[in-house]
DNA sequence: ATAATTGCAAACAATTTGCATTCAG
DNA sequence: CTGAATGCAAATTGTTTGCAATTAT
């Protein structure tokens, strides 16, 4: 996935609309995390750094921020370590395996049943997105048993 | 919930089967996750301070490390901060409001069919109580609308 | 011009590591 | 006794903050 000129756009009038002014870095960033798909902030800054080394890895944290603001990205909580930033569109729920760390992508609507649950229950409206479901994946259960 | 004489032997006899050892320590971590039910390693560090000043949070992370590999604690990761543990049995699964980060219980059986699904589908054993799910909560959800 | 944005250094929080000392068995 | 466990200080990792310098408009 690319950032279009389209998108470029957007986020630029979006700023202007907040008094916020369009950088290089801001553009930077987006492109970045939609490059990647999935990232942690350090992963974001190591790319942008490759075009431009100069680029702070403060920058690449309020940048993110904004940009989770504005809608134009999520951030999950990935097991352990670091949250990993996604371009808004691009979401599924993760699979963290806790034995061997690896994470699956699975769509969201597996969830949608105790989105349903969860909201005529609790009042509780689900972010399926957000955050990564652990267990034992496949392989690791072989390998036990 | 209090740590039994039956825990603490059965604690005992399971660190001497791997050439481990019981102290007090060990014990002190236990009953503090017992007793608080939910908590960071730094609250179980006061608690255990509250009557043995002297051991140390290394210690703390260490212990619940090792009662972890044992199964008799578990941690979540709820929310953004330090993950927190409770004791095995005392298992839910946890809705953390990202607007007021509010966190309520609901019984695991909710992710009963999911967990199914991700188990036929995906050969993923679900493990419902690690993970806190992310959204809103009711009066979250009122206030914005 | 001037207010927003950046880069840098330093602070901060959570966790881990190395090592000398202590203590359970 | 002897190796396992602890305490302490220091290192690491992820993130935030204060502020002076820069830059978009």
């Amino acid at each position: 996935m690319e950032t279009t000129r389209k998108q470029r756009a957007a986020l630029k009038s979006t700023l202007h609309q907040r008094g916020m002014r369009m950088t290089p870095q801001r553009q930077l960033v987006l492109d970045a995390v939609m490059a990647l798909e999935h990232s942690t902030p350090e992963q974001v800054c190591k790319h942008v750094q490759l075009t431009t080394p100069t680029v702070n890895i403060t920058t690449i944290y309020r940048t993110l921020d904004l940009l989770e603001q504005l809608g134009l990205v999520r951030h999950a909580h990935i097991g352990h370590g670091a949250p990993t930033y996604s371009a808004h569109g691009h979401e599924h729920v993760h699979l963290v395996c806790h034995v061997c760390s690896e994470v699956e992508e699975v769509p969201c609507d597996l969830l949608d049943d105790l989105a349903g649950t969860l909201r005529d229950q609790y009042g509780f409206k689900l972010d399926a997105s957000h955050v990564a479901l652990s267990g034992t994946c496949r392989r690791c259960l072989n390998r036990e048993s």
